[in-house]
DNA sequence: GTTCTAGAAC
DNA sequence: GTTCTAGAAC
């Protein structure tokens, strides 16, 4: 017996499985979007961020296919050398703004991506110790670091699963300061005050 | 990666 | 009672 009987057009089956991409592949979309592409060369798309953990936060990537960093290898070493010529003309661009740039050392999306991201940390889409962890501790391996490494080891090492575990569980700690926030809330309140 | 929300923390 | 975090999402 059905609970309630059908409305017009509705049916008993489920609907269709959509074949919807998997959210991984979100920016891999991104650089095909007009709106969410800031600058582009031959080899390198520079895109907005679409949940930005600060006021400013870009994100640049190859349009050839690498899926992350640990793809790399010396072969790549004038594609990551361009990742360091992109990041010097917006910092000259944006003079007025503190701006870093590195890779985060456990992805979660596809299509290596370095993040370039201001100081400040001012955004309403930071929300998680995980998204402050990622961009505070060395879960965050700033652009001269990768760029060293590829140099001397011809490829980025993994960390292991504990590390990854003991960085994003790492207590809440100011990044310009030694403020240590209770929580959250009190880390963006805190984060005011720096401005 | 985000959204949602149960239940822990306060 | 409200705020906050952390785990599931087929």
């Amino acid at each position: 017996m059905s609970k309630r009987s059908l409305k017009d057009g509705e049916t008993l089956q489920r609907p269709v499985k959509e074949s919807k991409k998997h959210w991984s592949l979100g920016l891999v979309e991104s650089m095909k979007d007009p709106d969410a592409v800031y600058k582009e060369t031959e080899r390198i798309v520079v895109i907005r961020d679409k949940y930005p953990k600060a006021r400013v936060h870009y994100l640049v990537l190859p349009t050839k296919e690498i899926s992350s960093i640990y793809k790399l290898d010396k072969t790549h070493l004038d594609l990551i050398t361009e990742f360091g010529t992109m990041f010097q003309t917006i910092k000259n661009e944006l003079t007025d703004v503190d701006l870093r740039a590195g890779f985060h050392a456990v992805p979660s999306m596809q299509r290596l991506h370095m993040h370039i991201i201001s100081k400040d940390m001012d955004s309403k889409c930071l929300k998680t110790k995980i998204h402050w962890n990622s961009f505070t501790t060395s879960f965050f391996i700033p652009y001269e670091d990768l760029l060293r490494k590829l140099k001397e080891n011809g490829c980025i090492e993994r960390i292991s699963s504990d590390m990854h575990k003991g960085l994003i569980s790492t207590p809440l700690k100011c990044n310009q300061c030694s403020f240590e926030p209770k929580n959250i809330p009190q880390l963006k309140q805190h984060l005011l005050t720096h401005l």
